[in-house]
RNA sequence: GCCGGAGUGGCGGAAUUGGCAGACGCACAGGACUUAAAAUCCUGCGAUCCUUACCGAUCGUACCGGUUCGACCCCGGUCUCCGGCACCA
């Protein structure tokens, strides 16, 4: 090894040793325990950012510190590389999206070499590979046959200006995510997903999900939004049509007032038919089509409405109502009517107040300040039934279970549960994804494509202009083919799929990647599955994640897989920021991992990323902070080099002998400890490189001394360069190789600590006065509670401090502290 | 509006089970080495006060209060910031 530490010229060396000995080459084996470490795939934009090094410097410390205790660890890599910048750059720069995409995988992969990172780059999955989306096409085709996949007409995002349809989460605010503009509805026929049959389980597993943060969990329930409630049944006057409602309020159902439908509710039309309704409510229902997401939704809007001309009878008490329809009431929650109470729902007050209707109180709140029978807002809390026949005097909440039993028994009402979570529309009119391998024939309707012709490929005759529908409707021969039922001419699918279902079982495809028979083979997915750690940004704590749940749990039900939930563990990263602010090109506070890696290193990268903050965190970066950690570096290297020069060979015997001695050893061994749990357990990367910090310290303090011990000094620097290897594992190989070591330490077993010099001969113990500290004692270690409360009581000290006080109480804590209570 | 999370020196952060608040690093200051600089090494580094100095005292983990021998940690309330959901009946 060199004097000087020269990361250029190791990093390329070490990277260029483990792809040509393929160190990190993994496969099945029964005999060793598994351990699937999984950092979720980027989108290959061409260009690594600082999340991405955050990232896979978290999974590699995982992967490589796992490998070394023995477990056979599965860490791959792939490419999410399907998707819309692709065809952007086709429009914009006339590149054909493959040949962008396929250049950018190229230069990623690069770049991810260069960060050294553990992959077994033989597992390389690509979601744009045929070879991949063939299989994707296949399980689409499972999922049909099994009724989850559907296609039904559906008003959906539409930004006019791009002239497309927009996923849910391509809108922002109400605006086109690209192109800013206000985003409007437009009824299409789409491919859908019955995610909501499974919303139940997703919701339930998660209480089973013990290594998922619960920031994580709790905005999953959110989006699944399970509400409790009952439906009910409303007759429509002199009509023979029940107007149903949902409602979680069923204590409040003798305050209804009025009732509200949808605009879009199905009855409206055939209610206000040739009546002088019509021509009001024509024009509201055209008012409503033409507002975007934005006015739809905003709370602070005016209520809006129209009556209809009908009334509904109460079932409880045959009171006739009037029914509006408003915008306030969505057709795709629930009903898409409801019974409305202005004495207890903020909404309905609002309303009742705007068309002059009653507001009757059925709860009272039991306290002075709170006139219900004079509301100035609705009474939304907790009280005492009133005004409700039989079920006055009962606690309302009480009030709703009983209410729905009665309902129930008269057969007007049932307990009913709903959900926000809505059907997952997967239809994109893109170019850039995987083909829907379905086929419309005129006898047979869909019919999905036969197994053996399998992958319907992207053809390559195609124009994009960026408007209008799906660049595959202008290949000339895409479209036609024969019905694989009855053989007559039929036309295909001309919508690709959401990337977001490529992405939502690729975990699965690293079990088995090359396969060509199967999706992936039962028994490997089944020996690598679960994946034990799956680390990726919060962001996708809702899509993505839930997503993959869905497709987990149906491919389960499939009898594919053994598991029900893809990710035992979770680790959602925080941001990388600099000055405080999100890393952005308009702000120009961008700092490129390449450069850092010119510059410093990737050992550098790596351990700074890992050490400025805990992985959870945002972590702002600091120019000065990436130096700090190459003085590190090289402070380690100096260290090694010293003794490199005259190396005895790391195993010579020795003796742990002198307070110093054993001084270092006690470090030395807290230091594997601390190291193995803040790794393995607790994902605290700061504070296990903080504690090898201290460790060099020490070392660098214990070798200046006379009697140092070498032999002993050989064996903590060795440990030393192993247990810093997970983090910087290039600089470590190098060292390694300087003691004279020709194995790569991927195969060198970790350290074990050991217990008996954690412990200490003599330890320091605190004593407190009224909880102040006062003074420090060495006794010996595991001293009992009364000899350590003798022990203090004799100190000169404390005597001095406790002079003519009355001592009320001593706490004495063996191996911590004596606090004693004075007056 | 509803649901989460966070708040500790000049800065990033540590304190893992209620037991020495500020580990480790950055920045800064002083010193050593050097013709000089860089690099390296050593020392100091929460605030206020006392003292020539050593020693020491008081305060201090967003704010107010509580429980406890003892609270960054537990409980009640308040403020601020961040995130998610949001006319979901």
């Amino acid at each position: 090894m060199n004097e000087r530490y020269n990361h250029v010229e190791i990093e390329g060396k070490w990277q260029k040793y483990w792809e040509d000995h393929n160190v990190f080459k993994t496969v099945e084996d029964e005999t060793k325990k598994k351990y699937y470490v999984l950092e979720m795939f980027p989108y290959p934009s061409g260009k690594l950012h600082m999340g991405h090094v955050r990232n896979y410097s978290i999974g590699d410390v995982i992967a490589r510190c796992l490998k070394m205790q023995g477990y056979n660890v599965l860490h791959p890599m792939g490419f999410d590389s399907f998707g819309l910048p692709a065809e952007n750059a086709a429009i914009q720069r006339g590149v054909e999206p493959g040949k962008w995409t396929w250049s950018n995988i190229a230069e990623m992969e690069e770049q991810l070499k260069q960060l050294g990172l553990s992959y077994d780059w033989d597992r390389e999955v690509q979601t744009c590979n045929p070879d991949y989306y063939k299989w994707m096409q296949w399980i689409f085709i499972q999922f049909y046959n099994k009724g989850l996949a559907y296609k039904k007409e559906n008003p959906v995002n539409w930004c006019p200006s791009c002239q497309t349809v927009l996923a849910n989460e391509q809108v922002v605010d109400g605006c086109c995510e690209r192109c800013k503009s206000p985003v409007g509805k437009k009824n299409l026929s789409q491919w859908y997903f019955k995610i909501t049959d499974y919303a139940e389980r997703l919701l339930d597993n998660l209480d089973k999900l013990d290594g998922w943060p619960s920031k994580v969990k709790v905005m999953q329930k959110n989006w699944i939004g399970k509400s409790i409630g009952a439906e009910i049944d409303f007759p429509i006057a002199d009509t023979n049509k029940l107007m149903k409602v949902f409602t979680t309020r069923a204590d409040t159902l003798f305050g209804v007032t009025y009732m509200v439908m949808a605009p879009e509710h199905p009855y409206v039309m055939e209610l206000v038919k040739g009546t002088e309704y019509e021509a009001p409510v024509l024009e509201y229902l055209d008012k409503v089509q033409h507002m975007n997401d934005i006015e739809r939704t905003s709370t602070t809007n005016e209520k809006t409405g129209v009556f209809i001309g009908h009334y509904a009878v109460n079932p409880v008490n045959g009171k006739k109502v009037p029914i509006y329809i408003s915008d306030y009431v969505l057709m795709g929650y629930g009903t898409g009517a409801i019974m409305a109470v202005p004495a207890h729902d903020q909404r309905d007050f609002e309303f009742a107040k705007k068309f002059d209707l009653d507001i009757i109180p059925v709860v009272d709140p039991g306290t002075d300040e709170i006139d219900v029978n004079n509301l100035t807002e609705a009474f939304a809390a907790e009280g005492t039934m009133i005004n409700s026949g039989k079920f006055d005097g009962m606690n309302n909440k009480e009030a709703i279970e009983a209410v729905i039993n009665w309902l129930d028994g008269e057969g007007i009402g049932k307990k009913t549960v709903n959900y926000r979570l809505r059907d997952w529309l997967i239809s994109r009119q893109r170019y850039w994804g995987t083909p829907i391998p379905m086929i419309y024939c005129e006898h047979c309707g869909w019919v999905p494509e036969k197994e053996e012709n399998l992958p319907v490929l992207l053809p390559e005759d195609v124009e994009f202009t960026g408007t209008g529908a799906s660049p595959l409707t202008t290949s000339a021969h895409f479209a036609d083919c024969k019905c694989p039922k009855c053989g007559a001419d039929a036309k295909r699918e001309m919508d690709t799929m959401d990337t977001f279902l490529d992405s939502s079982w690729y975990f699965l495809r690293y079990c088995d990647p090359k396969n060509p028979n199967e999706a992936f083979n039962k028994e490997k997915a089944d020996y690598w599955m679960d994946v034990d750690q799956y680390i990726g940004g919060v962001e996708h704590a809702i899509l993505h994640l839930m997503y993959a749940r869905f497709f987990q749990m149906a491919l389960y039900d499939l009898g594919l897989t053994k598991f029900e939930e893809p990710f035992k563990n979770l680790l959602t990263q925080g941001m990388v920021n600099k000055d405080g602010r999100k890393m952005s090109k308009s702000i120009g506070n961008v700092v490129s991992p390449e450069e850092i890696i010119t510059k410093y290193g990737a050992d550098t990268a790596r351990l700074f990323i890992l050490f400025a903050a805990p992985p959870e965190r945002e972590l702002d970066w600091s120019d000065a902070g990436v130096e700090g950690s190459y003085r590190f570096l090289n402070r380690v290297w100096r260290l090694v080099y010293d003794f490199a020069q005259n190396w005895q060979g790391g195993s010579a015997p020795y003796e742990v002998k002198t307070a110093a001695d054993k001084e270092l050893n006690y470090v030395l061994n807290t230091t594997i400890k601390k190291v193995t749990e803040d790794v393995g357990g607790r994902f605290s990367f700061n504070t296990a490189i903080s504690s090898i910090m201290e460790l060099v310290n020490e070392l660098y303090k214990y070798k200046e001394l006379e009697d140092a011990n070498q032999a002993f000094l050989e064996k903590a620097i060795e440990t030393l360069v192993v247990i810093l290897s997970p983090f910087t594992p290039h600089i470590c190989e190098e060292m390694w190789e300087g003691l004279g070591y020709t194995d790569s330490l991927k195969d060198v077993p970790w350290p074990a600590y050991d217990e008996a010099a954690l412990v200490k001969d003599t330890i320091e113990i605190v004593v407190q006065i009224n909880g102040k500290v006062k003074e420090k004692l060495h006794v010996s270690n595991n001293l009992s509670r009364e000899d350590l409360e003798k022990e203090a009581l004799s100190n000169d000290n404390v005597k001095a401090l406790t002079e003519g006080k009355n001592i009320v109480k001593v706490i004495a804590v063996p191996n911590k502290l004596v606090n004693i209570v004075i007056k």
